[in-house]
DNA sequence: TGAATTCTGTACCGCTCGGTACGCAACGTG
DNA sequence: CACGTTGCGTACCGAGCGGTACAGAATTCA
């Protein structure tokens, strides 16, 4: 059986290439001509690589998220309270360090018209996946006596992912670190103290 | 002097559609088909009376602002503590109610294509001016003596609009009000006692 | 070396985008 | 009623969109 002539280019590498794209300019932003020109790559090359835009896409969010260390960090944390604040402090470091501004997941797709509709909710699904991971943590949390018996934690799970995404709005208008920073410090005050 | 044929359509009403559309779908996802035909209007109609597209989202915004009464009232609140409430659930019942889920200032447009930077970029210094708003609120708590001394102003309205923010998000991603509550509740308490 | 297979690059497709030219209709004014 | 002025509706524009056909180049296997 033969093999063929063999692809020029890293897949991962490339795609890492097109995650960066995304999250600077949102899945509508983008055009198959600035994923080209970032990657390197010529069109065809991309389709016979990756499928078409939308399926680029979930494969960049696949990405992101693999690459996303700081999170997997954080759920491995000790406490409740200290995977809120490893999450939130990565966050901060994440959505204001290198590549782009904010986070993909939150600005990637978030309000679209009908056609991006499935990337749309695709990326919310991603979103929601977090809070229900985060959830699962603080319920572990509280069956380990981390947590104070009545404590809230679904609600202690929204809270904390809503503050994970309001840092990558801010992030994404230009919000320092150190800003970021200081809101998290009184942001973690809501959490149960020990 | 002629004053020559009268326009047929009341200005304002109509725009009030198009903050709909540009509040579901963003700048970037809205096409001006889907203006038009929501606005019940032609195009050249639209272009006389608002400009181009660009132009009638500016004006979107300056509308929705306007008319987003809970920001307002929460403004006027006697306490920083019920300012920062006030504002927090007028956000969960205005994201998760009638028009449309999310916030205009967040999902408008958050991050886009480089033609769209200019949006992009009032709509994130608009984000920056609830913030500035918020801080100045704070500061003249600090003077009323209603927070107390060395409390950190600055880093409270970071931290409040990172919250409202975040709402808006998880508001487009299909959150319940009642789960916003919750996490309203919980975030209050990162807020000064009193 | 020749056949089979796979990737690359050019050049193109139909479609939709934002934006506009132009002729007609509806008004106030003389 | 004639005129100037303004809004309305159709029909169109160039440009850019996502996506692909096709021919040539590079590889493995027989």
């Amino acid at each position: 059986m033969a093999t063929g002539r063999p692809r020029e280019f890293d897949l991962d590498e490339r795609l890492d290439r097109a995650v960066a794209v995304f999250w600077r300019q949102g899945y509508e932003g983008t055009a198959l001509s600035d994923l080209t020109a970032a990657m390197g790559i010529n069109r065809p090359s991309l389709y016979a690589a990756y499928g078409n835009k939308e399926s680029l896409y979930r494969k960049a969010l696949d990405r992101y998220m693999d690459r996303g260390a700081h999170v997997r960090e954080a759920f491995a944390q000790p406490t409740a309270r200290a995977v809120a604040e490893h999450l939130l402090r990565g966050t901060v470091a994440s959505t204001t360090g290198g590549d782009a501004p904010g986070c993909l997941m939150v600005h990637g797709a978030l309000a679209t018209g009908e056609q991006a509709g499935t990337v749309r909710d695709e990326t919310a699904a991603r979103r929601r996946a977090n809070e229900t991971a985060l959830r699962r943590r603080f319920e572990q949390a509280l069956l380990d006596g981390d947590l104070a018996p009545g404590t809230d934690a679904p609600g202690l799970a929204a809270y904390t992912v809503l503050v994970w995404y309001g840092i990558a709005v801010q992030a994404a208008g230009g919000a320092t670190p150190e800003e970021l920073h200081r809101a998290v410090d009184i942001a973690m005050n809501a959490f149960p103290a020990p």
